[in-house]
DNA sequence: GCTTAAAGGTTTATACTTGAAATAACCGGC
DNA sequence: GCCGGTTATTTCAAGTATAAACCTTTAAGC
């Protein structure tokens, strides 16, 4: 168990990072398709739609498609559609932005919350078995690593 | 700094673990947008057609759609399209299994090596970068646990 | 040989995603 | 009041993704 002669064994840390990137990938990939699988048979929904569902359960008064974009982190073209669809099934409306008549504010409706609550709470149990191998530390502390990144990357 | 009473802060673990989720998500997502950005303007690609030609750089012998679909964890249909315009491209070829008509194994053109060999050094330079903020040991050991959770998933 | 089941792939319908272009409305200065 | 630039959003084209239906081909029983 002697540590390797440096001179022969020398790897760049870009491997070990690579490797990282790669698990990283690999893990959010296999967890994000047990997700879906699950709401698509669950509650015959998607990761998306999901994902606004609860940017929109966390602003209750409502958000602008700008802000929605820009807090999901995807294209602004992209919430146009899934938001649509909401609105096609009762989930969410939209409502007109007194003062400026380029703008719209999108919320959930009664019974997209409810619905919403009810994803949610099973959201958070599969996503507690699905990492399961960590404990509560563990988690804790690799949420803060990951934290370090994402402020290296954000200057 | 005392310890918090448990009776009142006692937070479940699930919720830890909830956090981790939401932030392997964002830095997955963040790295992702990254590299796609650098595919796009230094290549001229897509992060799908990088990990399929990744994949096939590994496998010189050739891999069969399913073998392909496999690997990368993406449905059946899905390689289709891709390998499609990989061959297009002149990057790619398919020939025929000997024995079996139906099937076909899909490798690289000599183009596509080379121009893997390229964009894969330059994409090790790129995370490297990315996740910088970790040093090559804490990146190994957030492997390993990371390793944990679809060792555990593949059950 | 014939039937049936399984395997390898493609096709289809639908949804998601991006970047870029288009549309419309706002806002400042003049 | 108009002009030019910015902002909010949608539309568009292309690519990516899934699940499900489908078509061949192969393999297994009998």
């Amino acid at each position: 168990m002697t540590s390797p002669d440096p001179e022969l064994t020398s790897e760049p840390d870009s491997k070990a990072r690579l490797r990282l990137w790669l698990k990283l990938l690999k893990v959010t990939r296999a967890v994000e398709a047990d997700l879906r699988e699950a709401l698509r048979v669950e509650f015959a929904s998607t990761l998306p739609r999901f994902d606004v569902m609860s940017a929109l359960s966390r602003h209750a008064e409502g958000l602008k498609m700008s802000e929605l974009s820009g807090l999901l982190k995807v294209s602004n073209g992209n919430v146009t559609g899934i938001v649509e669809r909401l609105v096609e099934d009762g989930i969410a409306l939209r409502e007109a932005v007194p003062g400026d008549r380029r703008a719209s504010r999108v919320r959930l409706t009664r019974k997209g919350a409810e619905e919403f609550a009810r994803q949610a709470s099973e959201h958070e149990h599969w996503v507690n078995e699905l990492l399961g191998a960590l404990e509560a530390d563990e988690a804790t502390a690799m949420t803060e690593q990951l934290d370090r990144i994402i402020r290296e990357e954000a200057q």
